[in-house]
DNA sequence: TATTGTTATACTCTATAACTATA
DNA sequence: TATAGTTATAGAGTATAACAATA
């Protein structure tokens, strides 16, 4: 039975979880702090309601995530220079360092992942991903997947545990 | 700027744990739990040992997963007719109906995306993915992808806790 | 002795609400 | 009034270690 083009991309997904779990284990790092170490190498220093709209999370969760960073000796807070309510999340040297290292890791991957498929089929293959991130982008933007769960507000009462 | 195949499934991937977990906001369920329930549903009654290897998780978090199942209805623990120190966790009538929707589901979404792709490149779309997991898979068993983090080995001495 | 699942403990991530200090 | 970040609280996931019952 060949496997659905979405399960393989399932696959892929929870390969890189995994994967980055492993890589991490023993460090103070996990995958969301290096998700907010990767956006401040790329976006410089940024405001904690900053990451927290980029992570997709909420600005509690960014004064956690930040508080072990700054433990961990990745993160300082600074002032900002012109809002005295907010803080500027920027990267210690050392974090820099790491980050320089992870992108060259991470490019060096992108490469060997491409590099895997053949030559021939390389065009109509960016032109397939490019497609179906689009099309799954439109329909989480949606909301149009529900997975089995019936949407909690027009869906029938299913609160009866 | 052309974004890299890695930074395309990376972001499919960051889509599917998005959605999910908006979807699965205000019921107990959750991905890591879904996980579980859809495995069940796949391999039928399985004992918590099986279920950690197939999580890649330990005993100790099925234990707190299948805690939280049971407590929300999913799941019943059955005893073992051949071994009386395991447990086989059975899905409850309820939990299958959920699933089976949820392949509805599934199944439809893989559909959709097979369909975003040109069918002129279909064939080499799927040749591609496929490669692509290939090498994946391979990069993580070997565990050669480092993401910038010194293995470790060299560097700091991690022994002396 | 090894395995199954448990309790005990600790840290992380997510989420809501109430609070402060600024704007 | 609205925004930035905090404390308080709670549930969930992950991981190690020690333990009981069973194999």
């Amino acid at each position: 039975m060949k496997p659905t083009l979405l399960d393989q991309l399932l696959a892929i997904a929870e390969l890189f979880e995994r994967d980055m779990r492993r890589a991490f284990h023993g460090t103070a790092l996990t995958e969301t702090r290096v998700h907010a170490l990767w956006l401040l190498k790329h976006l410089g220093p940024a405001t904690q309601q900053a990451l927290a709209k980029e992570l997709g999370t909420t600005a509690r969760s960014v004064s956690a995530l930040v508080d072990g960073l700054e433990r961990a000796g990745y993160v300082r807070r600074a002032l900002h220079p012109e809002d005295r309510r907010a803080l500027l999340v920027t990267l210690t040297e050392e974090a820099d360092a790491v980050m320089a290292r992870m992108q060259v890791d991470h490019a060096r991957l992108a490469a060997e992942l491409t590099a895997a498929v053949d030559p021939e089929d390389l065009a109509a293959f960016e032109r397939g991903i490019e497609s179906v991130l689009a099309r799954l982008s439109r329909l989480v933007d949606e909301e149009s997947v529900h997975y089995g769960i019936e949407p909690p507000a027009s869906g029938r009462s299913e609160d009866d545990e």
